[in-house]
DNA sequence: GGGTTTTAGTCAATCGGTTGACTAAATTTA
DNA sequence: TAAATTTAGTCAACCGATTGACTAAAACCC
């Protein structure tokens, strides 16, 4: 062996199409129906076995942008998160990522971090990069997804959103989640309930703050409701603090995210106010973390996995000419009681 | 008005480069090089400002799948994870997008959980819809990687990971972190220290424990190491559970992952051990949860963020003919003490 | 066995930009 | 003022796959 061919050369040309037709001696339409299962393909299976041998021996594999120029649909829907580093969103992008997979479609991941928003949304829908677009956003404000959602008139679908004039959306029983929550703090003679809540222009936050003022009413609970304006840690520890230096104690605190319950845990700890025994806590969203927490967290488990897939159903069915629907997961929440809730005998 | 022909109509017809060029009375050759600046195009004030303006007027953008289909570059990379909804990787995947933003790349996810691994990796390379591939792996083994890395001779680097035989990578100072947990851990009269790491056949794992033991000698601590199969919450439990139910502790505990820190403090609660007080613990990794952890969790904070724009900007050189490398992030990982590290005044 | 349908496969236009080569006019240079 | 150069812009060949229209041969039918 004088020269080993398998050195670290420029490129390997890819092959083509015409490639494959060319070993397979026959013409390049024939290859694209055959790969493709074409119903319109006919050919012998000699023939069928020719050109399937080719494709395996060049290792051929269709370009996409020379696909995507000619049908004109890319296989590609774009995620636009406000934040990639928060694991709320993890549950969703996961069900999003796992049904694109599935159905074949890729996934590009768009952020709207402040000023680049509108960017991202003009780049992505109007190159053509993506035949649809999935947002989830908790925090932009109505207005400015009205206004880009119906600029374009693509394909978008809001997650975990309903916003007045777009009408594609998929989100989840919030105000039940908050219902169950309640339904369980009002157990062990609680009186007292208090409820900390997103962005007050955000609807998620206000179906939650629903769900909860009704259930606290029809339990016969005082309560009040405590509007932040982010639904982060902090805010949550934020208010804990307020709360909790006041003389008077909630039996009870339902935290809209379980960001703001971890930092309502800490603000407790900080304040010195035992949890479960002075104050009962339950969280939105489920996560393992839950678990780990001291005390452990009880939360209401939201389908958000199921969220993200169901989201990408709908955009699919909306680029295949479907109309836009405003959807509500079916799947029910679930509580899952730990020690922040939990008075009775273990 | 006899009709609105704002109508929610079928599909806009999207301009194409001819529109623009018919509109501006000019050859779309001309166009082309005058969005995209190329020094060729010469052109009048007047002609250019002719057809930036029919550009504005029918709001014109580059049909993508065109250009890549002309260019053979698709301006995408791909980002492979195992799993989305592990925090761990938020960091990674903020600073790769916030880089390819700038750079004008785009993002395209794959997970690689079981099963798919291979189909992943294919398609994205081989049907050109990625320019390079981005690799986070803390699981999968340097067999697969360096058979998958190597067969396709695209463009890959590795994140987080250094797999020998493939000699593109960008990792951080592991070693370096570990020992900064330990020196710090080394003070209040430490005399015994413990490690828990991760899957033993993974080189970041090595690396950390590495940087554990070499410390822990130089201050003059009797050290144990602990190694686990994964890196979650579960293991740092479980090997917290069985390390405080032996009759001696340690004075000090290091955690490779701020998730097995998480992890070993419940296990502390459970086993009714006091952190600080009884027992001093350190993890790597900083997240913002860390403050609202009870104890707040001592961490070194990875410049994860800055390894994930390295990996893009590595990668982007490669792919335009670079030569690969085994790069380290030179920002020095920083120690944060939090509570679950600290006995003096507060 | 002549006409009809089916099968097997080919032809060629097309998707929308990009880019090297080229031309004609304008400007500069000698 | 003629020659050389620069400027302003056009031409046309791609990139690689898809797809409607088409043809030639084979199979079928009575």
């Amino acid at each position: 062996m004088a020269r080993n061919s398998e050195l670290p050369t420029a490129k390997p040309p890819r092959a083509t199409i015409r490639d494959v037709a060319r070993i397979a001696k026959v013409d390049p339409s024939l290859v694209s129906r055959i790969v493709n299962n074409d119903p319109k393909a006919s050919a012998t299976l000699a023939t069928r076995k020719r050109v399937l041998d080719a494709v395996e021996e060049l290792g051929y594999r269709a370009n996409s942008a020379a696909r995507m120029l000619k049908t004109a649909r890319t296989q590609m829907i774009g995620l636009l998160l406000p934040d990639f580093s928060n694991p709320m969103y993890s549950a969703i992008i996961s069900g999003v990522e796992k049904r694109c997979e599935e159905i074949g479609y890729g996934v590009l991941l768009g952020d709207h971090a402040e000023g680049n928003s509108e960017k991202t949304f003009t780049d992505l829908l109007e190159s053509g990069q993506v035949d649809g677009l999935l947002i989830a956003s908790g925090t932009l404000p109505d207005s400015f997804l009205k206004n880009n959602i119906l600029n374009h008139h693509a394909s978008v679908v809001m997650i975990n959103r309903r916003v007045r004039g777009a009408d594609a959306s998929v989100i989840v029983k919030d105000e039940l989640g908050a219902e169950l929550a309640v339904q369980h703090l009002s157990q062990y003679g609680t009186k007292t309930i208090a409820g900390i809540f997103g962005p007050r222009n955000v609807d998620t936050a206000q179906r939650r703050k629903k769900g909860f003022e009704n259930a606290a009413e029809k339990f016969g609970l005082k309560h009040q409701s405590i509007e932040v304006s982010s639904w982060g840690m902090e805010d949550g520890r934020r208010v804990g603090v307020e709360l909790l230096s006041k003389k008077i104690l909630p039996d009870a605190v339902f935290a809209s995210t379980i960001m703001m319950g971890i930092g309502f845990l800490r603000a407790a700890h900080e304040m010195s106010i035992k949890i479960p025994e002075d104050l009962r806590v339950v969280a939105l969203h489920d996560s393992s973390i839950a678990n780990y927490l001291t005390p452990s967290l009880s939360t209401v488990n939201l389908p958000s996995t199921a969220m993200g897939a169901q989201a990408v159903d709908l955009l699919v069915s909306m680029m295949n000419g479907g109309s836009p629907r405003n959807m509500v997961v079916s799947d029910l929440p679930t509580l899952t009681i730990r020690e922040s809730s939990r008075l009775d005998i273990v």
